[in-house]
DNA sequence: ATAGGTGCAAACAGTTTGCATGTAT
DNA sequence: ATACATGCAAACTGTTTGCACCTAT
C-alpha cells in the first residue's frame, strides 16, 4: 500500500498549494525549507514526481527556463513570463486558430502559447531615459 | 583585428546552412565532425556563441528541449515540434492578436507560440488499433 | 610574431540515482 | 516489523571555462 504521509511532502504541497503561481523545484525546497528545517533537493524532486504521476501537479515548461510546477486540474491555460522579475503567471484562456498556423503536410496535434512582458507588479517598465 | 577563419568555424557555419532546419549543438558537431575530424564539443559551443553574437544565429529555444540555433535574418516566425522524430521546423506566419490574451495589468511585449504534431514525413502518426 | 582559436579536461547547474538510515503504517 | 521515504553524495546531461598548444594573419 504505497503513498505514506510524510511531513517533507506535506510541506511540499502546501508550498505550491499556496504559491499561487507556478514554482521551481529551486522556489519549492525553500518554501519548503522553513517547514521541514533538513530537507533535501532529492527529496523535492522525488516528491515532485509522485505528485506530477499522480496528476497532483503539472509540469509548466517554458523555452529556456527550469521545469516549473503548479497544481493540476485547470484546464487548457498558457502562461505569462515576467521579463522583470522572472515570476510566470497563468493565463486564463485560450483562443485561437492554432492548427491554421501550419502549412500543408504537417497535422498539428496540440500548441503552446507563452506571452512575454511586465507582470502587474513590474509593469510599467523602466523607460529609457526621457532626453 | 579578431574574428578569423578557422576550418572548424567554416564547417560550423556549412552544417547550420545546409541542414534547413534548427539545430542541436551536438547536431551540428555531428555535422561538423565529418568535415573537421577532431572537432571538440567546446569549439562547437563557442562559435555557435560567436555566430549568435554576430546575429549571424538566431537561439531556438523550445518547452523542456535543448537550445537549437538556425540562421538568423529570417523575421517573425514560429516552429513546429514533430512529436515523432523530434525534428523543428520554421513556420511560415505569426497572425493573431495576443496581447489581447492576458489579464488588465499584464503588459505583454512579446509571445512564443509552438506547434505540436506529425511533420510530413511522419504523418500519418500511428493510430491506436483498431477494434 | 602574436593574438585569437582549438582541444582536452575540469567545473558548473539542474536533475536523478544508489545506498544506508530513518519512519509511517 | 517492514516497506517506503529521506538525506547525502555520486552520477549524469548539457554547457562553460581554464589552460597549454596550435595557426591564421
Amino acid at each position: 500500500m504505497p503513498a505514506r504521509n510524510t511531513k517533507q511532502k506535506e510541506a511540499i504541497r502546501a508550498a505550491l498549494e499556496s504559491a499561487g503561481r507556478p514554482l521551481t523545484a529551486d522556489e519549492v525546497l525553500a518554501r519548503a525549507k522553513s517547514a521541514v528545517s533538513g530537507l533535501g533537493a532529492a527529496t523535492v524532486y522525488r516528491n515532485l514526481r509522485t505528485l506530477l504521476d499522480e496528476s497532483w501537479l503539472a509540469e509548466v515548461q517554458l523555452p529556456g527556463e527550469v521545469t516549473r510546477y503548479e497544481l493540476s486540474g485547470k484546464g487548457h491555460h498558457h502562461h505569462f513570463h515576467c521579463r522583470l522579475c522572472g515570476q510566470v503567471f497563468e493565463l486564463p484562456a485560450c483562443r485561437g486558430d492554432f492548427p491554421a498556423l501550419a502549412p500543408k503536410g504537417f497535422e498539428v496535434t496540440g500548441h503552446e502559447v507563452i506571452l512575454y512582458g511586465y507582470c502587474p507588479g513590474c509593469a510599467p517598465p523602466p523607460r529609457r531615459p526621457r532626453a
